[in-house]
DNA sequence: CCCGGAATAA
DNA sequence: TTATTCCGGG
């Protein structure tokens, strides 16, 4: 387990994008990414409820989602369609009313996997959590 | 802005 | 399969 300023990961997290059978990066992964360093918390950052973040600067958010994927001519447009097929896939949902605000899913995450935790008490355990989620959908990948 | 269909790519 | 691109519609 590794401890970064205010968030903890498991040390398979952290496993390098380039390792041998690894895929490329996917989105919800990068913006944990974002999330996760001090330094975007101009761009974006947790707000809200518990899973909840907003995009502050999305325009600057999509460049360094293009830059990262070599793609210059990404846009919120296009970023934001990506984020959308995350809604079925139960990963993310929408905060309605709320601009450039979205929610991760752990909920169900976090009942099956610590069915005696309080949600409300731990943050870090939540993001723990997302990514529990994360290497389900990657069908025990790091394991 | 936000939504989701459709075509296409890798 | 996960986006990317384009886009009509609310």
């Amino acid at each position: 387990m590794s401890l970064g300023c205010c968030i903890a990961f498991p040390d398979w997290a952290y496993k390098p994008e380039s390792s041998p059978g690894s895929r490329q990066i996917q989105l919800w992964h990068f913006i944990l990414e974002l999330l996760q360093k001090e330094e975007y918390h101009g761009v974006i950052a947790w707000q809200g409820d518990y899973g909840e973040f907003v995009i502050k600067d999305p325009d600057e958010v999509a460049r360094l989602w293009g830059n990262r994927k070599c793609k210059p001519h990404m846009n919120y447009d296009k970023l934001s369609r990506a984020l959308r097929y995350y809604y079925n896939k139960r990963i993310l949902h929408k905060t309605k009313g709320k601009r450039f605000t979205y929610k991760f899913n752990f909920s169900k995450v976090v009942l099956v996997n610590y069915p005696l935790l309080d949600m409300a008490s731990s943050p870090f355990l939540i993001n723990l959590n997302v990514l529990f989620e994360y290497k389900k959908t990657e069908n025990m990948f790091y394991q």
